[in-house]
DNA sequence: GTGAAAGCGCTAACAT
DNA sequence: ATGTTAGCGCTTTCAC
């Protein structure tokens, strides 16, 4: 099949190449006859302009890159229709990049951004990630970057996140509310924005509470599951064992489940268990699942939209909006007293 | 930040931009010194050549679009999994784009892909779709096609499956073997083909052990989780309710824990269910769940090799491949006799 | 209201 | 071994 390309349609109408792409884009110094011949023929010929093409001139592609470290992942995959919802009604394309939690390949990744692959980046980073440098490499480079949900604190760019402290804070104090003594966190990252800060809240819910947190009674979890299931049982066979979980990512939801079977520990009557998770099928586990959920989708909607105003809008000073939207506490039968 | 590019390598080296290009090419035709000099000063300036200008002249982008109904569903983000996998290797970028089950959006996504922001497609058509106009007008236009899971028979182009047709059979026969009597089945789709070939292959293993169905047990379900549900309690609220039942998708798995527990029927004692599901969290439910689990991976790794070979072969006829990876049943406990 | 021509960054055919 | 040039498809001055 021929491509039909601008030139092609100026051929058929005997009309120059200028006046054709002045008559796509509906410009107004183009007769309104003119204009009704050229989209007609479009229309007929299904003519759609090569991107490409109108990016090299005008050095947008109307693509922008999503990086997340997993999309088997409740929370990353409802972002992501946040993000498709968001920027489709604009024209843009979403590209996925996963970093499988590896910093390595996340600078990798970044790297290849440099030369106008895409217009902007919204960025969840890896848990490995400490530092900033090949994000700001990029905001030098003039490519928008917003961050949602796994931030870094020390580059200026927008952020989207939720209220990570608090919702550690609640959590705990729910367990303490219904009764838990000792209670354990279950992390993965000693950098990360939202572990760290769902810790600290985490913390500070014990301390108010008049209750300590033995060193032990953190653990950080890591992207190997055996290992995980070893550590939480490790965790679940001490005499002087936890009677609270407060697990601060969906992954760990089903080692926490499967130990406790596996040692013969009810929840909740013996260990009671909140989990930061936005599986649906929290609902039917047994017991059901109380969790923090996160608004997945509001976020990923937000991060977006604040990308592309920067996308739009003259490229001025890198804003520095920073959005936070509540996740909710929500209670069922895995924390009942 | 002054953009880097070919000519501003040129000028620095006092080289002509094709000596430039050729060395970063690593062309035979260039001194290794010269090479040497060109390869250090873009590692220093920390050059990247810009995609899409390469792309217009060589007509590929190395994007590919990926178009999947839905990305919140472990199957398809498993199989994100393994088409990432698959194209990273290779320097390929990954575009989603989600359907919603929707054929008009189908149609509109592909409709952008006739002049080259993506250089092949792979697809899981949506559950309204029923012609494969659109997707024979992209492959006219000389865009290659994979189709993985959901695929299209009348459309000529490379297929990815598994054995819908036999897990629907075993899901069924399994239920028979461990004493359902009566067997309902839920679809997604009249025109789909994975729910009609996992339907078919119920009907047989019904034929096959003398049983019949009541055209009343098998339900199309919608996406309106709300209509699923009342759908099928109508359906287990019978006088004579089914005591088996077969899930074709993993959505539906929520839904039938749900409305067993409402209307007090145990799972397997009164019901017996399996569900097409890859949710890791099959294990923990209550009772865990039997399913037929598809090699999502497999399937999204093997599309994406075969789109892969399509591109950087020379395009001659469109390749009608065809790859059929099984999928497993598991037995867990809500089968259970 | 329409057209000619330059140029975005890169590559490849064609000199030298 | 290196350089010159044309052109991918499109937009955008700048002429007419």
């Amino acid at each position: 099949m021929k491509k039909v390309n601008i030139k092609a349609l100026a051929q058929e109408l005997e009309l120059s190449l200028s006046t054709v792409s002045k008559a796509l884009r509906d410009s107004h110094e183009i007769s309104r006859e003119t204009k009704q011949r050229v989209q007609e023929l479009a229309a007929r010929l299904n003519y759609t302009p090569n991107a490409y093409a109108s990016s090299l001139r005008g050095r947008k592609s109307k693509n922008i890159a999503v990086i997340i470290p997993e999309v088997a992942d409740s929370f990353f995959s409802i972002a992501i229709n946040g993000i498709e919802a968001a920027v489709k009604e604009k024209g843009y394309h979403v590209l996925i990049y996963l970093t499988h939690e590896s910093f390595i390949r996340e600078q990798a990744i970044l790297k290849e951004f440099q030369s106008g692959r895409v217009d902007g980046v919204l960025i969840s980073v890896s848990r490995e990630t400490t530092t900033g440098e090949h994000i700001n490499e990029l905001i030098a480079r003039e490519v928008p970057v917003v961050f949602f949900d796994r931030v870094l604190e020390e580059v200026a760019a927008a952020k989207i996140v939720t209220d990570d402290f608090e919702s550690g804070y609640n959590a705990t104090k729910h367990l303490i509310d219904n009764g838990s003594k000792r209670i354990a966190y279950l992390g993965i990252s000693k950098s990360l924005s939202i572990s760290n800060n769902r810790m600290e809240g985490y913390k500070k819910a014990l301390k108010d509470h008049g209750l300590k947190s033995p060193g032990s009674d953190i653990i950080l979890c890591t992207t190997d599951q055996d290992y995980n299931y070893k550590a939480v049982k490790k965790l679940l066979q001490q005499k002087k064992r936890p009677d609270g979980i407060v697990a601060s990512v969906e992954k760990l939801t089903t080692t926490v489940y499967q130990v406790c079977q596996a040692l013969a520990l009810t929840i909740p009557q013996a260990v009671k268990v909140v989990c930061f998770s936005n599986l649906e099928i929290a609902t039917i586990l047994h017991p059901s699942l109380t969790t923090i959920t996160q608004p997945a989708f509001e976020m990923g909607h937000a991060a977006a939209g604040v990308l592309l105003q920067l996308l739009e809008k003259k490229k001025g000073t890198p804003e520095k909006t920073r959005i936070v939207i509540p996740s909710a506490l929500i209670v069922r039968g895995s924390s009942k007293q």
